[in-house]
Parts: structure tokens; sequence; C-alpha cells
DNA sequence: CCCGCAAGTGATCGCATGATCAATAAGCGG
DNA sequence: CCGCTTATTGATCATGCGATCACTTGCGGG
């Protein structure tokens, strides 16, 4: 059984770089990886290997020529998915007071949801929270740690008393915006092609429920 | 292979109810579906029926007794779960212009929030989500006719102008209480015991944030 | 041009899981 | 107390899936 046309005298035809058929192994594993992280993010962390294999147009064997086992696949795409989704940037910019802090939570929502309102990572993300995953509260607790906490002194420096927000305060504020990605990528809801403008509304109400409107 | 205490001259000893060995099948049906949705809102929706099985105490072919196959079993589970989690009064709570705004959406949210920060609920709601269940698009759909447009409706006549808040904006407020629930049942982060205070600032930060405060 | 390394394949193993069915025994009516 | 109905069991089948391995073949270096 060859790949498609029977016809006489037709070459391998090498359409393009993507029909090749022997890859070096390190642009396979990246090609693998991928494509896995794609695959689970439709099917499930309990997607099978035979599919994935298919979607790639490869043998379900040599997926385990690249990963002693389907965990260790799994990490990969865990690593693969997870990196770099929290900019470094963002720790310092939220507290950079030559912004505004409404510029500075805007901006910051603004590129955090560039990050996060995608498909695979949200999917994947949530999977693996219902597998019970360490993963998800580490990086919630990273997230606490070098993002609300933060934002939430700026705010009461901003405001000039403590009371006036709690960190359940900034966790529904996050919640309000993240459950658009929900909506969007786990439910499939219809949402606003762009979610800045109400990522802005959200943030605006919140500052103005604290006496500080956009003016400020 | 018997229950337990192998001594001599020990009668079937019923020590309570739930040791009998027959059922009459309405009950055991029920009993097995109480377990499934506690079953699978721990292992996920494929979780095996040998070890639901197990947690009932009866051996797996039974289960294929009560419910013609896994699906028949996953869709009681569905019933089971989905049934009643909208109270019928709520659209009419809602539009009672008796009573304060505020007072509407505060006893709407904590009469919400008792029926869905549920261990269960959640986690099967959200399996159901990532599996593409339709039944998740129609519950938030039908959430959103009979609840969310209401109170929008309810909070524009209050404000007096119709374009100081839009559906989104309802949404992102659901989000933020609903929040709490995922980072609890479906991330397993530390979350208030009582959720009802930090829904009342929820909630009275929205109204602040468009000119009405606790005091109206 | 062709040799040899290793990328990729195909067949297969063992186990888990959904589903089936004949055999068993619990418990009720008489 | 007996016998019948049927709830429940235990054994078994078929299939799907992760994993392994001997082999084949693409392809770069000499």
């Amino acid at each position: 059984m060859r790949g498609r046309d029977e016809g006489p005298m037709t070459k391998p035809a090498p359409t393009a770089e993507q029909d090749r058929r022997r890859l070096p192994p390190q642009e396979r594993r990246a090609q693998i990886v991928d494509a896995a992280v794609s695959f689970f993010a439709d099917e499930g962390l309990d997607g099978n290997t035979r599919d994935l294999a298919k979607r790639l147009g490869v043998t379900q064997s040599l997926i385990f020529k690249y990963f002693d086992n389907k965990q260790a696949l799994l990490e990969a795409v865990y690593a693969h998915v997870y990196l770099d989704r929290i900019s470094p940037d963002w720790s310092d910019l939220l507290r950079d007071r030559s912004r505004t802090l409404r510029d500075r939570m805007i901006t910051f929502y603004s590129e955090y949801g560039d990050r996060i309102f995608d498909y695979a990572w949200m999917r994947i993300f949530m999977f693996s929270g219902l597998a019970g995953a360490d993963l998800n509260r580490r990086y919630l607790t990273h997230l606490s740690q070098t993002l609300l906490l933060p934002m939430l002194d700026e705010i009461r420096h901003e405001v000039g008393r403590d009371d006036a927000v709690t960190p359940e305060d900034l966790w529904s504020l996050h919640g309000g915006i993240v459950y658009i990605g929900i909506r969007k990528h786990i439910y499939k809801m219809p949402v606003p092609a762009d979610p800045l403008p109400e990522i802005v509304r959200v943030i605006d109400r919140f500052l103005a429920s604290i006496g500080h409107g956009p003016a400020h």
C-alpha cells in the first residue's frame, strides 16, 4: 500500500516540505508535541495515541520512539502549553506608578487575555485541573503571588484604604474576565470576537466601584 | 465469599437496611444513579463501570441490568444533576419591583450559589462541557433568557439608561461569582467557606459602578 | 553509487473495559 | 415451610488501547 496515486511513472512528488518521510528527530518530536497539544485539547487527556498518530500521518508506534509512554508525552504537552503563559514583565508593569492604575490594569489584562483566550490552553488547563494535576494549583498560586497580590497593593495604595478591596475581590475581577474564555472554548458559547472592550468595561466598573473612575 | 465475620452461628446480621442484598428495582436504580453522579464527578465521564460497581458494593454486570449501556447511565446522571438546578421562582423574584434591585440580586445569587457551588454539579457540568455536550449550551442559554436578560431589564430600568449595562456585563458579573465555585471544585484552591459575603461584595461593586450604591 | 545508520513501519502482546448470559439464590406469596 | 419469580452473580466475549520489537527503507557520508 502506497500513499496515493497509482499512476505509472509518477515520482514521489514532493509537493512541499511537509510530505517528507523522514524527519530529524528534534523536528519530529516538536511536530508530535504540537499535534498532541491540539489533539488532547480536542479529545481530552485520554484521547488515544492511534488517533493522534492518524492526525500526524505516522504510525502509532512512532510516538513511542519519541516518548517512553503516554504520560511522558502528556508532560511534554503540559510543558509546551504552560511555558511562557505568564510574562515576567507583568509584575513590574503592575507596579509601575508612572502610569495610571487603570492603564496598567487594562494593559495587563489585555495582554493576559491575548495569551489565555486560546483554545488549546483553556481546554488543557481545564482538563488537567479536573484530572487533579498539581500544575494548575501551582499556576494559580504563582499568578496570585506575582500578579494579583501586587495588583492588590497598588489598588490599596491608590485608594488609600486597605479595607476597600480584598484578595477575593481580585479573584472575582479575574474570574469575570477569564469567564469569557471559558464560555467560548469550554462551553462553545458565542462571545464577542474581541474581548478587549469588555475587559475595559470590567476594569472600569471595578475601579468606579472603589471610587476610581476612568478619569483617574 | 460472604460479607464479613466468619464466626459460627452468626445470622446474616442485618445491621442496617443498607446491607440488604436484593433491592426493589426502582430503589436500586436510584442508588446506582446517586453513586454514579458522585463517581463520575470524581473520575470524569470515562470512569469505568467496574470501579463504580465496587463503590456500590455490587457486581459490574448488575449496572447493565438497569441501564442498556454506559451512555444511558450517563444520561440518567445528567438528568439527575441538571434537574431543578434553576428554580422557576427566580425569574419572578428578579422582576419583583416591590423589593430593591440589590435585595433581589443578592437573594438570587445567594440561592443560586447554594445550588451550584456543589462538587458533583460543578464537575459534571465542566466534564460534559468539555465533552461538547449540547446540554451545557442549552442550560446557559436558558439561564441567559430566563434570568440574566430579565436582570438586565431591571438594571436598565433602575438606572434609567439602556447603554449603562450590556448582556456581556452581566456575564462578567456572573463569571465573577461562578469562578468561586470553579476555583474550589475544579482547581481545588482554597476559597472562603461561605461565599455569600463575596457575592454581596461583587453585587455591591457592580451596582456602585453604575451609580447604585447599597443605599438604593 | 552504494553502504550503513537510524527513522519509520507493521505485527503483536497484555491488559482494561463495555457488554452479554447462563447460573444462583434472596425473599415474597401461598 | 416450600416453591417460584427475579435480583444478583460470575464467567466470558469482543474490542480498544498502551506498549514492544523485529523489520524495512529513506537518505546522508564516503
